[in-house]
DNA sequence: TCGAGGCCGCGTACGCCGTACGCATCGACG
DNA sequence: CGTCGATGCGTACGGCGTACGCGGCCTCGA
């Protein structure tokens, strides 16, 4: 009975199922590939089908960030004693978790953590209380989480942009400070040309020791601060 | 008469001519509106003109990027005794310029300041070495420069992306924190909602002061570590 | 039981896009 | 003057988002 909805071939169109299938198709081959025809294709389904539950491409691009949000929740119900240090780590973690593991988000909206829904309201709202333990008001507070936020999604930005903006091309254009660090470059520039010369120099193209580093300046910032508002 | 050269109509099709019709045509309408017919016609030329002088659509927007690199230079030459905080000042207000007047920068590359070609890295080159001031070694003052780039960056994408990528729709999507800010939300953040009663909670949707409060964090940060290093 | 009405999937078509390919023109040079 | 390379351009192809309207099915009231 009733074919349409649990028939042999599949089950309804319907919201749910196309984000899905736009998520998968957007992870595989990347967003440049996300078309509706292609979604519609792996879905069985005619393109235009896809019109009956969705506005057009950019709400489905809404819809799809907003479900990858849902997918990495921040802990806002665990009650144990989160310090502010224990928040931060905890964030840039799972977003960027998120943003390695579906890097179009970074594209598909460009503020960090898909542009303040409700779920993303709350996050906020638990990341940012934890800065009030280091004596600084609620404005500065939230300020200080959407710092961090936005430090996050910069940097992948820039991890990712390479990779899956245009997906594929074989060897792409140049890349001036990693030949400079590997020894390939004219020199051109008197200080930095001595990081040939190091090892460690590796970090300086290193996208999660960039997020680190960044993170490390921010926190060290953020608690002279809260001594600045005698703690 | 040579008509074609120098003839009535119109000067010879250049790299250069082609690179500013972009420019213009970017500026003006945003990258949305960036088609190689749409700047074949504004220079009065078949589209696939425009093939003879540009590999394809991506070269040409390399090309554009480093030409407005070119157009925002860091006063590198000058000898005056930069301390680090003043370079830190001027890469931040001309960054920020450079995207405010040409939005579409920030999308076409993502790396922050186009993506290290030569110019990029006697900036870089300039910059790094101000922190070297600190008394950490030339990776960590690269990698606090590369920070604040990538932070600069960072903040101009989330402000330039509603305005420039999908250019107009004339009220676009809820904004969830500045509902709160401005008392217009359901509350489902205990303690973001106390956020409707103050002004200075403005500061948190206005993207200059989310640059500059995070370069004083990040500023802090760098100090600290310097002092760390034994100043 | 049957008719009506709405929901839903879809086929067609339009106007964009980037660009492969080959032709026509024209200046420079032997 | 003949040749040749550089340059501008017209046509065409495949792909895109999506407006529009048709037809079939499910549901529900009579």
């Amino acid at each position: 009975m009733a074919p349409a909805d649990r028939g042999s071939a599949g089950l309804r169109l319907t919201l749910e199922a196309i984000v899905d299938a736009a998520i998968a198709v957007a992870d595989r081959d990347g967003i440049g590939a996300l078309s509706m025809r292609r979604i519609a294709d792996d879905l069985g389904v005619g393109a235009m089908s896809l019109y009956r539950h969705v506005d057009d491409k950019d709400a489905l691009l809404q819809e799809m960030s907003e479900e990858i949000g849902r997918r990495f929740p921040y802990p806002v119900t665990d009650t144990r004693p989160w310090t502010w240090r224990d928040r931060v780590q905890v964030v840039v973690d799972i977003d960027w978790e998120l943003y390695q593991r579906h890097p179009w988000v970074v594209l598909a909206y460009s503020s960090p953590r898909h542009s303040f829904g409700d779920e993303s309201l709350r996050c906020l709202d638990w990341f940012a209380a934890g800065f009030l333990d280091l004596g600084v008001d609620l404005v500065e507070a939230t300020g200080m989480a959407l710092t961090v936020w936005s430090h996050v999604h910069g940097v992948a930005l820039v991890a990712v942009s390479d990779d899956l903006l245009r997906a594929e091309k074989p060897s792409e254009g140049p890349d001036g400070l990693a030949d400079l660090i590997g020894g390939r470059s004219k020199d051109l520039a008197p200080h930095l040309s001595a990081l040939s010369q190091t090892t460690a120099a590796a970090r300086l193209v290193d996208p999660r020791a960039r997020l680190d580093d960044g993170i490390a300046y921010l926190c060290d910032g953020f608690e002279a601060q809260g001594h600045a508002n005698g703690d």
